[in-house]
DNA sequence: CCAGAACAATACCAAAAAAATACCACTTGT
DNA sequence: ACAAGTGGTATTTTTTTGGTATTGTTCTGG
């Protein structure tokens, strides 16, 4: 019981000599100790009185620093009973890979999939494109745009870049960049996405068939290989009244009293 | 915390030749550290004192460099507190892994956070809500909705409903529903999130202080007991123009993705 | 040279945050 | 019912923060 206790405490020693103010050296011990898993969803922290003596500071400004937790919601009071680790929310990991795959997904709801191109080709990089993708402004850079279509509507406006030294013939890719990548051994492993709201433009808005201002889903994602390196960035829109993104969310449960 | 203040004395030092007023250079440093982001907003300077000795010069000529900036806009002081980068209005990102903890996320940024109660009560449930929360008509629903603020900035409409059977006293949820949830004993385990783009309406658009019209995200979440008992359901809408929903995908991993 | 302005330093004031003390109220196990 | 242990609260003291008035010092222009 007392080994959460004491991971507590080694952090905080560990930046004593900081000169910050205490409660805010408590606090972060305690945000780290629940970051790291040391403590989890559900167990308790020892008693204001117990760290207070043990990290000889004074009971209120340990108070000070669980309350600001329990402010951001990481912890949970019950008076006259403890002090414990709030629940969680995680993502669940299968429904990330569904985020990416249009197609399945589409499948999914027994939707006929198409794609129209609306471009294939190599190009001067712009300015982000270089600065995302690394690169320089002599190389090339090479432009995917296509518009997905399921059951002859429109619904969303896909436009990759990529450095062309991972793709020297963007007319060749088939039904899948990812395919493509794949054979010539550049495969992304991670990608962070970013989902946002705007009004279309006229030309988008025109692509999707819809009215100019209406609200679509703006999403930009940048996927990694391996190495770390930017491979791909691509940015999507989506029609707002069409198209939901799910993601199923997992609530972490109360640690088992065993050892992790 | 250093860091940031070493930034400062280190191009300090640099001009320190330039035989410039004292209080010039200061001001440029200071000014620089913003500009380059060395120092982001919301976040604290060192205080007066603590420049003026580092630096070796008095505190009032720190002052006189210090209150330039906050005429100018670039800094904000407050009294007894201390000194801080003005916050800039920027689009604010939130992880999908952290959806729960809006409190938490904005205050890692150095945002002024407060909620505005819209509505906290028991009702007569909506079709909608007796069909997801599986309630009869002679049961009460609790309907929880509030506006979530950064630094003054509305973001967010949050409007949930429970049955009021898990929560008989909405009046007294602090800031976090889950961890009110946790103290009654229900703990959700899953949640199912939906993510849409939404035209905002006029009642909406007025709370969020946006022209009616603009694009706004749409967010719904079912919430599940272990029992597979829908608990809460959550529709949020947030300002298109503010905010980023972030999310890391990990791609066709056939890696055993063990522990986080 | 000498005003006058800009600059810089000293000393003290006031507000806020931080920390400590003492006491109250709820929960739990016997 | 009780006692021990828990969080909850009010009040005070100390420390740290920015705010201000005053004085000395240096540069500048006539």
């Amino acid at each position: 019981m007392s080994d959460a206790a004491d991971q507590i405490f080694a952090t905080l020693k560990h930046q004593a000599q900081s000169g910050a103010p205490l409660y805010l050296q408590l606090r972060k011990s305690i945000e780290d100790a629940v970051n790291r898993g040391l403590i989890g969803p559900g167990d308790a922290l020892p008693s204001e009185r117990d760290i207070a003596t043990k990290a000889d500071i004074s009971r209120v400004t340990v108070r000070k620093a669980v309350q600001d937790l329990v402010k951001g919601g990481i912890l949970v009071q019950r008076h006259g009973s403890g002090t414990f680790v709030a629940p969680r929310m995680e993502r669940v990991e299968q429904s990330l890979s569904r985020l990416t795959s249009f197609t399945e997904d589409m499948a999914r709801r027994g939707m006929a999939v198409r794609s129209a191109w609306l471009d294939r080709g190599l190009y001067a990089p712009s300015p982000d494109e270089m600065m995302v993708l690394g690169l320089s402004s002599s190389e090339l850079v090479a432009r995917v745009a296509r518009l997905r279509i399921a059951n002859d509507t429109p619904l969303a406006i896909e436009r990759a870049s990529l450095s062309a030294s991972v793709l020297p013939d963007p007319a060749d890719i088939g039904s899948s960049l990812y395919a493509a990548l794949e054979l010539t051994g550049n495969r992304p492993v991670r990608a962070v996405q970013r989902i946002s709201a705007a009004n279309l433009g006229d030309s988008d808005a025109r692509l999707l068939e819809v009215p100019p201002g209406i609200a679509g889903l703006h999403i930009e994602r940048i996927s990694y290989l391996a190495s770390g390196k930017v491979i791909e960035f691509t940015r999507s829109i989506y029609r707002g009244d069409a198209y939901d993104f799910v993601a199923e969310l997992r609530l972490t449960g109360p640690s088992e009293e065993g050892r992790p």
